[in-house]
Formats: structure tokens, C-alpha cells, sequence
RNA sequence: GGUCCCGUCGUCUAGUGGUUCAGGACAUUUGGUUCUCAUCCAAAAGAUCGCGGGUUCGAAUCCCGCCGGGAUCACCA
């Protein structure tokens, strides 16, 4: 196979959410499977809208979801720098060839006149085209007027990997500033210029540009240049409403995720699976098979809407094939105030005996500090109990203390135990639904919890049943 | 308004003329795993394939029209 070369190429304006990684991760399975390599290349030529603190969060969002790129702003590859903004010489060079060639012209208007051909168009209910406009006599350009592209209109049709085979009108077509009064170019230019000098071979972006891709391949033929295979990625849409999926919509960026108690596996899974599938009924997938089965062939063409639920799931799903140890790596930063000051060992206990229940890391705490610190008692849960409220308190009492007593002498092995709460059932005459429903609720005051036998063990005796003791010590 | 893209269960999708008037996953509901929650297992419900024509012996799959949704028309990327 060929090796492809793909390219991220965000403006670090902003923070980076999942939509946008999605086609990053798929410019990186794209490269990666053909052994290729993946470049990041920072678009920082709008500088009114620059975020100083945009380009690293960028870079530390690819990496934590192990979207490695192999040349980048900081990382020196031969085809550098892969900052724009370090770039401008280079554009000059190739704004000039058209400026020679007569496919480029000086602007002579203000802004606020090509604002005025813009409503006029607008009022007439037609679209803006700049080249209806066109100066008679352009000014020589001398770097501080907008550089204009002069189109040679016509009809254009062009494949996409994706979405077959596109075409599009001369309306399409238009006179596009290629060089900015501020000396910098547009994206419309750098990043044609860019891609052929990094030897990109694919393309892969939003269908907001498919309505511009016809004044590319105008552009590409000015420049006698080869245009690299485009491949038009459908969009991820709102959960509610049929819009792109922005930041409005709650759209978070990928490190919140992290933070909320999502792996990155987990992440990389949903992105890849939405928009693409490889026709079976698999669902999960690690990204070393992502890699081996992606295709573009295969992504859908309509658009897809952002399913939480469904990435919740997943991300349990990969919580539950971790080793414990691993997962103990992973639960660093999420235990709880009591949880987090534990010996290792305890903590991987807890760990093993939770492990299944934890949708994020984040449910941590929840599930796992009344294993290291004493609940605080809360009576009201055995009054508002179905079950429980049926049953006088005095009952209760007498049964916990019938059950403190027989677990006094029980070895404290998960079997033992097990049988010693099974001979319980017999000597309270209850059914399981009542005794131990009350009994885990005074070792745990808490909702739900891990079944019995286990968290008497992880408890140990001692504490067991001075949690009951205690429990039975409050008659109402 | 011009140009362009899209349209299968609530959601993501499989399906490219005939073992598919539709399969899987998430979500939902029910049952099971001697307490709870989760997991796991089993099952149920859920799509006249946007609508209307046409081509064909036969269409979700091909053609046309319509409707709906989206993108774009910046000295933003």
C-alpha cells in the first residue's frame, strides 16, 4: 500500500471538542494503516481571534486519546514549521507566481464598499460574487491590500473518497482573498499551499467545505499543482436538534471527558463508530484494530448525532476489561477523600469488587468510601425501605443482634460467611429480602452496594460488627 | 435566493434489484442470576425503509418530482 500522509490542521481559536477530533482520529487511522504518517499543523493566521493557551490544549488532547502525530509545532519533521504564522515567506513566494502568472489581483476596495456589493446582492435575492466586481485597472499590489484570486469560472466535477462523485456550477466559483492586508494569507490559500509542500496525499474535513472545493481545484490548476484525494466527513449533530454538535449543545472537550471519568478508549471507540462501521456487528474496538480495519469507503454519508448514552456504555464496557491493576493506574485521581489515603492493597480490593458496577471512574467514591470509613448512620433509609418499613424497629434490632451474634463465630472466609447468613434466614425466620436488606444497609447506609458476602470480607470482622453494633444500638 | 450534500426502529447503523417488507448495537420494558445497585443471560416492544409517481415479473436498493434537514455564499478557519 501507498504510504498516505494526512494532516490535522486546527486554528487555535479555541478549545478542541469531540467533534472535531473525530476527523483528527480519522486522518490518524488513515495514515497509520498504511504506515504512513499523520501531521498536526497549527492554522494560526487569524490573529484577532488567537488563543494563546488554544494550540497546547490541542496538542494535549490528541495525546491523551493517543492520537499520535508524527511532525507537528512541536514536533520537527522535514517538511517544518507546522506554524502558519512561521510560514509567510512561503505563501509570498506562491502569491507572487499568480500575482506573475495574472491569476492574482490587488483589491482597491474598503471594506466597507465590498460590504455594499455584498447587500446589494443580498437585496436582490442573488448570490455575492466578487468577480462581478472586478477592478478595471487593479493597483500594483504591494503587500498592504487584500490579494484577490482571479477565478476562471466553469463547471467542476471531482471525487470525494466519501461521498462519490461531486460536481458544482461556475456560480460556485468566485474572486477569493488569498492574501490578507495584515500580510497573512487566508485559510483558502495556506492551507493548499501547505498541504502540497507537506506532500499531504488525503484530505479529510467537514462538508463545509464541499461548497468551497470548487474554488480549490480553480486555485490548484492556477498554482500547477496536484490536488491531494479529498474525503468529506459527514457531520456529528446535536443530541436533540438536527445542528452541528458545538459547544452550545454542551459539546465538551475532549480532556473534560477525562476529567468526567471517561477512558480513552473508551473515547476512541465512540468516535470511531460514529460515522463508520465495518460492516459486522462488532462494537468495541481497540485502536490497533481500528487501524487495521478503517476505510473511508465506509463511513456513511449523512450525518450523526452525538449519543451519550451510548458512549456511557461503552466506557463501562471498557472499565470492565482493565486488569485491576491497570484499572488502579487509571483511578489515580478519582477515589474519594477517605479512598485516596488507603494502602494500595485495600484500595485493590475495593477496586476488584466495584469494578462492574463503575460507568465512569468518576462513580468512584460513591461505590467505595464506606469501604474505608465508617457511614454516617442514616435511619431513614430502613423507614422509607419498601420492605424494611413494614417491620417494627424493635424487630430490627433483635434481628441484627441475632445476626452480630452468629457472626461472631464465623470464620471470616466469603464461604463461611455466606453460610452463616444463610442459617440466619433460618433463625430470624425472614426471607432474604428483609434481613439482608437491612443488614447491608447498616454495614453501608447506602443505596446499593456490593453483595454481601463480599463486602463483609473486604470489611473484615471487626468492623462488621461494629457497624451492626452500632446500627443495633439505636431504638427508636 | 443561488450552489451543493443528506433522508432505514427514539438514537447509531447493516443492507447497493430477489435466501432481508428489513439484521445488529445503545436506550426502553419484562424475566432470571437465593438482599440492593450494576454486570451478565434470556425475551419483548420498536422502521409500511421521508412522500408521490415511474422502470421491472420483482425495489429500501434504479429514474423523476416533491417534502424535510443540513452546508455554503467573510480580509474565519
Amino acid at each position: 500500500m501507498k504510504q498516505i500522509r494526512t494532516r490535522f490542521a486546527p486554528s487555535p481559536t479555541g478549545f478542541l471538542h469531540v467533534g472535531s477530533i473525530h476527523t483528527a482520529l480519522f486522518d490518524y487511522l488513515l495514515a497509520k494503516q498504511s504506515g504512513g504518517q499523520f501531521i498536526l499543523r497549527s492554522e494560526d493566521t487569524d490573529r484577532a481571534r488567537f488563543v494563546d493557551a488554544a494550540e497546547n490544549h490541542i496538542m494535549d488532547s490528541l495525546k491523551a486519546l493517543e492520537i499520535n502525530y508524527d511532525e507537528g509545532p512541536d514536533k520537527a519533521g522535514p517538511y517544518g514549521p507546522y506554524r502558519q504564522s512561521e510560514r509567510l515567506k512561503l505563501y509570498k513566494v506562491w502569491a507572487e507566481k499568480l500575482v506573475k502568472s495574472g491569476r492574482a489581483y490587488a483589491d482597491p476596495y474598503t471594506p466597507e464598499q465590498v460590504q455594499e456589493f455584498r447587500k446589494q446582492a443580498e437585496n436582490e435575492q442573488k448570490p455575492f460574487l466578487f468577480r462581478n466586481h472586478r477592478p478595471a485597472k487593479p493597483p500594483t499590489w504591494d503587500g498592504t491590500q487584500p490579494l484577490r484570486f482571479k477565478s476562471e469560472p466553469k463547471k467542476y466535477t471531482w471525487q470525494d473518497a466519501v461521498m462519490g462523485q461531486l460536481s458544482a456550477g461556475a456560480e460556485a466559483i468566485d474572486d477569493f482573498i488569498i492574501m490578507k492586508s495584515d500580510g497573512y494569507p487566508t485559510y483558502n490559500f495556506a492551507h493548499i499551499v501547505d498541504d502540497f509542500e507537506m506532500k499531504i496525499t488525503h484530505v479529510l474535513r467537514g462538508q463545509e467545505f464541499i461548497a468551497s472545493t470548487p474554488n480549490y481545484l480553480n486555485l490548484y490548476e492556477a498554482l500547477e499543482i496536484d490536488r491531494p484525494i479529498f474525503a468529506t466527513m459527514p457531520p456529528i449533530l446535536a443530541p436533540a436538534g438536527n445542528r452541528k454538535l458545538s459547544k452550545r449543545d454542551g459539546a465538551q472537550d475532549v480532556l473534560e471527558y477525562l476529567r468526567d471519568g471517561y477512558l480513552p478508549e473508551a473515547l476512541v471507540n465512540f468516535l470511531a463508530k460514529i460515522g463508520w462501521n465495518d460492516g459486522t456487528e462488532q462494537e468495541i474496538y481497540a485502536m490497533d484494530e481500528l487501524i487495521k480495519k478503517f476505510s473511508l469507503e465506509r463511513i456513511p454519508r449523512a450525518g450523526a448525532r452525538f449519543d451519550d448514552k451510548k458512549l456511557l456504555w461503552l466506557n463501562g464496557q471498557w472499565i470492565k476489561k482493565l486488569s485491576v491493576a491497570e484499572l488502579a493506574k487509571r483511578c489515580q485521581d478519582f477515589w474519594g477523600e477517605v479512598g485516596k489515603e488507603a494502602k494500595e492493597a485495600e484500595q485493590l480490593e475495593v477496586l476488584a469488587v466495584v469494578q462492574d458496577r463503575l460507568k465512569t471512574l468518576k462513580d468512584l467514591p460513591a461505590l467505595s468510601e464506606y469501604f474505608f470509613a465508617t457511614p454516617t448512620l442514616d435511619l431513614k433509609m430502613l423507614e422509607n425501605d419498601k420492605q424494611l418499613k413494614k417491620i417494627s424497629r424493635t424487630e430490627q434490632v433483635e434481628m441484627l443482634e441475632k445476626t452480630i451474634a452468629k457472626l461472631e463465630t464465623t470464620d471470616w472466609e466469603i464461604a463461611k460467611i455466606q453460610s452463616s447468613l444463610n442459617e440466619l434466614l433460618e433463625i430470624t425466620d425472614s426471607k432474604p429480602m428483609i434481613l439482608f436488606s437491612l443488614i447491608r444497609y447498616c454495614l453501608t447506609w447506602a443505596a446499593f452496594s456490593p453483595a454481601l458476602p463480599e463486602t463483609m470480607a473486604l470489611l473484615g470482622k471487626n468492623q462488621t460488627i461494629s457497624r451492626l453494633k452500632t446500627a443495633a444500638s439505636f431504638r427508636a
